[in-house]
DNA sequence: TTAATTCCTACTAAAAAGGTAGGAATTGTC
DNA sequence: GACAATTCCTACCTTTTTAGTAGGAATTAA
């Protein structure tokens, strides 16, 4: 299962995005200062955020991210799916021609894995990024 | 997130001694053999598993492991608790005097991976292990 | 021109995952 | 009683991944 600190960094710091987007483009530097997060790793993140078309970047002083999109209409799971590489369990792969087990084509608890990778999927589909900052206001 | 093979192989583990417990106590190697693990990483994960008293042992020749109670009685939850230690995000604790971020109390996204986690739990409160035998013989 | 910024590539330290090694203790079977 | 099959126990090790660092090039507002 793959879901850690990476894909968390980048739901906070799209929500800081989110919540500061009239001020116009925001600087990586406040995001990290704002979530304690280290400047460079923040700048990996946002490549592949970009690269994704969920920001839009300006360069140069005064320059920053801005949200590419209104936070209504950007998932949770557009965010993790962009930096993290899928929400799946390990070694129970669907296209595998041999089994998870590399004997028989399904382990015993190969359904298990993949309802609940379709569970927590679900999750994510249904949590919008504005959804994160009004329950934060509250 | 904490959700790795040593809990995929537990739960296999264990299904395979629902899917034989009437042949008497069943050796970590049958299981190994069968369930392509490997006998001392099974060892160690069995040994949590009895502690958790979901799986009794009988030592030497003929020796081995047998389920402490019905596979009806036996959640997912109960099984991947024994071994991971928990299904929940990195560094967003509930009990931290700090916050998720070390500054406030509670990172912006906090309410996202507590309910994330309440998802899965639940998810794997309602899976007994006799649903994962019975699908397998379909 | 300068400072603030994104962009890019490579490297690295630490942790965790998954597994190995080696042997002690127990017990059914010959 | 010997032996083989087993659980039990502790320590170690290898590989992979994660999270982060380093260093600099390109861009742009002031």
């Amino acid at each position: 299962m793959k879901l850690t600190s990476k894909g968390r960094y980048a739901v906070m710091a799209m929500a800081d995005l989110a919540l500061f987007k009239d001020n116009g483009p925001t600087s990586l530097t406040d995001i990290s200062l704002r979530q304690n997060i280290s400047l460079p790793y923040l700048e990996q993140i946002f490549i592949k955020l970009k690269n994704k078309n969920l920001v839009k970047s300006t360069r140069g002083a005064k320059g920053g991210y801005v949200l590419d999109k209104s936070a209504h209409d950007i998932k949770i799971s557009n965010i993790i799916s962009a930096v993290d590489e899928e929400v799946k369990m390990l070694n129970c792969k669907k296209e595998s021609k041999k089994g998870c087990n590399n004997k028989s084509t399904k382990c015993i608890t190969h359904n298990l894995w993949d309802q609940l990778d379709q569970h927590i999927n679900n999750f994510f589909e249904k949590v919008k990024l504005q959804d994160l900052i009004k329950k934060n206001s509250n």
